[in-house]
RNA sequence: GGCGCUGUACCCAAGUGGCUUAAGGGGAAGGUCUGCAAAACCUUUAUUCGUCGGUUCGAAUCCGACCGGCGCCUCCA
C-alpha cells in the first residue's frame, strides 16, 4: 500500500488514485527565462523517479509538465538582451527540453505552454468573475482571496498572519493587498493578448490552473512541486482553480526540499549557482540521480563536491554489479548451479520502502544489499543457470534501471570495434609477459592503459577491462 | 512578528514508541583473493541519536525547556 506525505494533511495518507489503476500527476516544470540550475533538476529528478514508481506498480501515468512562457522574468530577460520574449522563451525551452532528456528525466506526456493555452486561461478567469471571486480592476483582474474561504488552506496560513507580517507593496487598485493578478493589463513593449478586459497577458499562477484542469481534468491526483511553491503559487492555484470549478484541484500534493550549496542558499550573488549545464561537465546524470536518491525528497539536501565524489564512487559498486551480469549473461559463461536467493526478499524490501513516501534512500539501500549478496554469490567460482543470472539482471533493470536510471544501460548488441580489438591484442601480450614472469613488462601495458582510461581486471581465467 | 522544517558516527544519510543494545553509501584500519594491482567479499569503525528534564514496563522516536541550522511569509524548484 502506498502511502504519500500530503502537504495538504499534512500526513502520511494511503494513495488512493480516482480512477483505479490510473493516476494524473502534475509536475510544475520551469519558466523558462534561464538555463535551469541542479536545484531545479532536483525536483525534475525526484518528480521523475515518482512517476517512474508509479509505472513500476502497475499504474497508468498521465504525466504532465507545465511550461511557463510568458511571465515577468523573461519580459525581463528579453529587454536585457535586446530580443523579443517569444524569442527568449524559444531559445530557453529548447535548452530545458535538451537538458532533461540528459538528466534521463522521462519525456512527459503533455508539455503544455502558457502561451497555448491564453483560450483556456481566458475561460477560466471569466468563470471566476461570473462566481463573484474576482474583479476587474480597469483592465487587471485580480483575484479576491477573502472570496475563497478555502484560501490558505495548503500552506497553513490565514490573512490576519500575511497582513501582520506584509511586505508586499500596497497596490492601490486591489481591493486587498493579497490579491493577486489573474491578468495583467498591457504595458508598452510587453507581449499581449486579446481579452475580454482588454489587451494583457495572464498573470504568474493562473496558467498551472487552467492547464492541469485542462490535461488532467478538474479534479486530479497528484500535483508536485519545490517547497517553495507552497505558498504563493500552489495557493493560488488551489483557489483559482476551486474557486472556478468548485471541485476539490489536486488530492495529494507532494513537496521537494531545497537545495543549498556548501550549507549555503544557491544564489547568483553568492557566486555558488550552478546550472545543469555546468554540471554535467564534471560529473555524470546517473551521479547526480543517485546523490538526489540518497536523500528523502522533502528533505533540505546540501550539495558538495566531496558528496558528489562519495555518491560517484559508491555508484560504481551497482555499476559493476550490472557490468558484470551482462557479461557473464552475454558471453555464455553459464552453468547449472541454482543457488538459493531471495530475490523476492529484496523486492519485497525495495517495494515497502518506496512504498513509505518514496523512500528512495532505503530503497536505494535495498539494492546495495542485494548487491553485496549477489556478489557474494557470483564470485564464488560456481557456474550458474543463465535463467539465474538473468533474474538478478532483472531485478537490476526494473529497480535500479527502471525506476531510479542510475546506472548505464550499455548496448548489449554493440559491435565490437578496432580500440576493442587493439585492447584484446595488447591484453593477450600482456598475458604473454605475465606467463614469462616479465611483471614489469605486464604492469607498463596496465598502467599505459589506464592513463587511457582503459582499466585492466585480472581474474583467474581472464583479463576485462572497461573504459572508464 | 506569523507558519513550517531540522540537529543521528570522520562525512553523507535511513529509522519517528518494543522487529533496531541505530539501515545503506563514502572514508579509515585489518584480512581473503592476486606476481602486484583492480574488482569483489569478510571483520572493525555511534551502548549512542544537539543539551537538560519529563511521560512510559520500554524513547533516537512522545512532551517541555534550552542551544544550534534552515525554509516560507517578496520572484524562486
Amino acid at each position: 500500500m502506498l502511502r504519500i506525505y500530503n502537504t495538504l494533511t499534512r500526513s502520511k495518507d494511503e494513495f488512493k488514485p480516482i480512477t483505479p489503476g490510473e493516476v494524473t500527476m502534475y509536475t510544475c516544470g520551469p519558466t523558462v527565462y534561464d538555463y535551469f540550475h541542479i536545484g531545479n533538476a532536483r525536483s525534475f529528478i525526484m518528480s521523475d523517479m515518482i512517476r517512474r514508481y508509479l509505472l513500476y506498480s502497475g499504474y497508468k501515468v498521465k504525466y504532465v509538465m507545465n511550461i511557463t512562457d510568458i511571465d515577468d522574468k523573461i519580459i525581463k530577460r528579453a529587454n536585457e538582451e535586446g530580443i523579443d520574449a517569444r524569442q527568449v522563451a524559444e531559445n530557453y525551452t529548447r535548452a530545458f527540453l535538451e537538458d532533461i532528456e540528459k538528466i534521463k528525466i522521462k519525456k512527459a506526456d503533455v508539455y503544455p505552454k502558457a502561451t497555448d493555452h491564453i483560450h483556456d486561461i481566458i475561460s477560466m478567469i471569466a468563470r471566476l468573475i461570473d462566481n463573484g471571486i474576482a474583479y476587474n480592476a480597469d483592465g487587471d483582474v485580480f483575484y479576491e482571496i477573502s472570496k475563497f474561504n478555502g484560501y490558505g488552506k495548503l500552506s497553513g496560513k490565514n490573512t490576519e498572519d500575511l497582513e501582520a507580517g506584509a511586505r508586499v507593496e500596497v497596490n492601490e487598485i486591489k481591493n486587498n493587498p493579497f490579491d493577486f493578478a489573474l491578468w495583467k493589463k498591457h504595458k508598452e513593449g510587453e507581449p499581449y493578448w486579446e481579452s475580454p478586459w482588454g489587451n494583457g497577458r495572464p498573470g504568474w499562477h493562473i496558467e498551472c490552473s487552467a492547464m492541469g484542469c485542462k490535461h488532467l481534468g478538474e479534479t486530479f491526483d497528484i500535483h508536485s512541486g519545490g517547497t517553495d511553491l507552497i505558498f504563493p503559487h500552489h495557493e493560488n492555484e488551489i483557489a483559482q482553480s476551486e474557486g472556478a470549478t468548485g471541485k476539490q484541484f489536486v488530492n495529494y500534493w507532494i513537496h521537494f526540499g531545497f537545495l543549498n550549496i556548501d550549507n549555503e542558499k544557491m544564489s547568483k550573488s553568492l557566486g555558488n549557482f550552478f546550472t545543469l549545464r555546468d554540471f554535467i561537465k564534471k560529473y555524470d546524470a546517473e551521479t547526480l540521480r543517485y546523490f538526489y536518491a540518497q536523500t528523502h525528497y522533502a528533505s533540505p539536501l546540501n550539495f558538495t563536491d566531496e558528496a558528489l565524489s562519495a555518491s560517484a564512487k559508491g555508484l560504481e559498486r551497482i555499476q559493476n554489479l550490472y557490468d558484470k551480469l551482462n557479461e557473464m549473461i552475454s558471453s555464455g559463461d553459464t552453468g547449472t548451479e541454482e543457488p538459493a536467493f531471495d530475490l523476492a526478499g529484496y523486492y519485497t524490501s525495495f517495494n515497502e520502502s518506496m512504498d513509505d513516501d518514496f523512500n528512495t534512500p532505503k530503497a536505494v539501500a535495498v539494492i546495495f544489499d542485494f548487491a553485496k549478496d549477489a556478489n557474494r554469490i557470483i564470485h564464488s567460482g560456481a557456474k550458474f543457470t543463465r535463467g539465474f543470472l538473468e533474474s538478478l539482471k532483472e531485478f537490476m533493470d526494473k529497480t535500479a534501471v527502471g525506476v531510479f536510471e542510475i546506472i548505464k544501460v550499455h548496448d548489449a548488441g554493440a559491435g565490437r570495434d578496432l580500440a576493442d580489438d587493439l585492447i584484446g591484442i595488447l591484453i593477450k601480450v600482456r598475458q604473454e609477459a605475465k606467463i614469462s614472469k616479465n611483471y614489469a613488462l605486464a604492469d607498463l601495458i596496465r598502467n599505459e592503459l589506464n592513463a587511457l582510461g582503459v582499466i585492466l581486471q585480472d581474474s583467474k581465467e581472464k583479463t576485462t577491462y572497461k573504459i572508464h
